[in-house]
Parts: structure tokens; sequence; C-alpha cells
DNA sequence: CGAGTCCGCCGCCAGC
DNA sequence: ATGCTGGCGGCGGACT
């Protein structure tokens, strides 16, 4: 598999904030709670360990409340359908059916969002709610993989594509199913506010590292590539291919073309972190796969994975992991009889 | 744990 | 001017 990295467009040492940092979420009667789960909790926590504004977060129902979400619960939200010509970004997190024509005024809400400039984001099945708009003809979209071939009958002129966490044409953007909703808001706040704070939220929900090694965020995309975030993204392609390859920071930017000081630019540009940083962390995923998956002892899984010692391991592990190599093992290995 | 060495990283600046 | 690049020097963290 090849990856590809997706660098936000400009970068700053200051997070840039977006000029409207408003964002609404659309809540319906079926409401899929975790779709919506994914967008509060990426921009509707107070975030007091950011020294600037965060987002702005208002849920906004078409109908009188209280509706239903599902797993058992009613809802009302605060917010109603006007407050969608107030907000900057629009969440659409699912809908509560495939064959349910959503109602004429939200459609009219999300079409003059969208001409002024508002930014419309799907997760899930709420790709059908955006189609039905008509602001997805002619554009690359995606949603759940289970609903891929329906969505392009209902909407041929819709390019679907299922084999994507998500996809960013910009102003529109539509999210794979389920947890690829959580992606795609991290990529929304790459793009507003760069790599590291992005990493920063990514942290704090705890994303198991092993969908991007913990870092970066990949996109799989079959698309016509950017030539030049092509040499970066080979790189980081190898790194994660054999991570026990030993190499310097100048061994690195000669493989990638550039020099070292534009290397370790870039490196943070896309990643949020330092090549040191994510060649440890590539290592430490592999290091795991072997303690779960063979009987190999410390010693051999360390020099597998490329680090120079066992006591080299343990100090990755400790520092990362908060686990000694071994007590790993005992926990998630094989059971050694 | 500490001393010594190495080098990764980044601020700064100059050049294109 | 602006934006990106690359070289230099130094600090601090990592490895021995």
């Amino acid at each position: 598999m090849t990856i590809f990295v997706k660098i936000p467009p400009k970068q700053k040492r200051r997070p840039r904030t977006p000029a409207n940092r408003l964002v609404a979420v659309l809540v319906y009667d079926g409401l899929c709670s975790f779709e919506y789960g994914c967008a509060a909790e990426v921009f509707g926590l107070a975030r007091p360990e950011f020294n600037f504004d965060w987002y702005q977060f208002i849920a906004c129902a078409v109908e009188r409340g209280p509706l239903r979400a599902t797993g058992g619960m009613s809802v009302t939200a605060r917010g109603r359908l006007s407050d969608i010509a107030k907000a900057g970004t629009v969440i659409i997190p699912g809908w509560r059916g495939v064959d349910v024509a959503p109602a004429a005024p939200l459609l009219l809400a999300l079409r003059t969002a969208h001409a002024r400039g508002a930014r419309l984001l799907s997760i899930c099945s709420g790709a059908f709610v955006l189609a039905a708009t008509g602001l997805l003809d002619g554009m690359r979209a995606t949603t759940h993989w289970r609903y891929a071939q329906a969505l392009r009958e209902r909407y041929p002129r819709v390019e679907v594509d299922a084999n994507v966490l998500y996809v960013d044409n910009g102003q529109i953007l539509t999210s794979a199913g389920s947890a690829a909703g959580l992606d795609l808001c991290l990529h929304l706040v790459r793009r507003d506010y760069g790599a590291e704070i992005a990493n920063q939220v990514a942290r704090r929900l705890v994303i198991a590292p092993h969908r991007s090694g913990g870092q970066a965020q990949f996109i799989q995309r079959p698309m016509p590539r950017r030539d030049a975030d092509d040499r970066l993204s080979r790189l980081l392609d190898g790194i994660g291919a054999n991570p026990a390859d030993p190499a310097t920071i100048g061994d690195l930017a000669r493989r990638a073309t550039m020099s070292e000081r534009t290397l370790l630019r870039r490196f943070r540009d896309a990643t949020g972190t330092t090549p040191a940083d994510w060649i440890a962390q590539a290592r430490l995923d592999r290091a795991r796969e072997l303690l779960e998956g063979t009987a190999l002892s410390i010693e051999d899984v360390a020099r597998e994975c490329g680090f120079g010692s066992a006591m080299t391991l343990r100090h990755h592990f400790r520092h990362k992991l908060a686990l000694s190599p071994s007590e790993y093992k005992g926990r998630f290995g094989k059971k050694s009889s």
C-alpha cells in the first residue's frame, strides 16, 4: 500500500485561526450518536491546554425536540436551523436512513451556507444529505462502504470512492463510515491549526497509534498526486516499511532529495513531529507486533526492529508506553507454555 | 547514576 | 517586498 501525505496548504508557526470558528452540527430525529460524538469530541470540548481560541460549537435541529438518538436516548438541541446560516463549518453526522429524503428547508440552508463560503462536512451516511443538495455533483465523495453502491445508484453524478477514509474537496468534505469521521474532523483541525495541534487533539482522544504511527494523518487516495509532496510521502512510506533501516538525517535527506534543514521543516509540517521521533514510533510499532506475535527474546526483538540494544528498546517502551517490553509481552503476547 | 561524546533539532540569517 | 530554501552554530537530549 502506498500512502500519501496531505500537507496543509499553508502553515505558520502560530496556529491559523479560521475566520469563522462556529461549527454547527446537524441534529435530527434518529440521530447517529457516535457520528455526532466524533464531531462533538473534536470541536465541542473546552481546550484549556491551548492558549488561543478554539472552535465554537452548536448543535442545530431541524425538527422540534425531543428527538430520538441511537442507543436509546432522546435529545434536544440548543440551536435551530437558522444557526446554520451563521456557521463557518457545518457537519452532517450520518443520516437517519438512505431512503429518507432530507426536508427542503434543510437542503436550502446547506446550499445557502455553501454559497456563503461555509465548509460542509459529512460523516458516514451524511453524504446522502450533501448529495441531495446537488453540491456533490461531479465531485469525488465517500461514505460508509455499506452505502457506497446505494449512493452511486441514487446520485450517479457523484463520483463515489469507497476505498478512502475521506475526501477533501476544499469546501466540501465527506468521510467514510463511523470512526472515519474522527479522521476527517482531525484533518480539518490540521488544515486550520496545523499538524502539531491536530496531534495534540488526537493524543487527547487516545486514538490507537496503529492508525498512523500515532502521528500524521494519511490519506489513501488514488488521485492525481502532488509532485511536491511525493518525495516526503515516499520517505515516510519507506520508514514504515522498514523501520529497522538505520539512517541518519543526512541519509534521509538524500533519499528525499532535499537538504537536511528543508527535510526537518517539511517533516514537521506533514507529521507534526521529528524524524527521530517518527522512526522511534515506527520501530515501537514493529516491536509490539513482534512481541505480540512471535516468541523472540527481547534482545532479538530489539535487533529486529532497529533499536541498538535491549536497553534502548526498554527506554523507548518506558517512555512512550509506560510499560516494559516484558510486561507488554506478558499481557499481549502469545501464551508461552 | 554521572561523565563524555555525538548528533538531532531548531533559531537565525542570507540567498534566490 | 514575500516565500521558500539551505547553511551555520549552539543547545540539549540520547547513547556509551
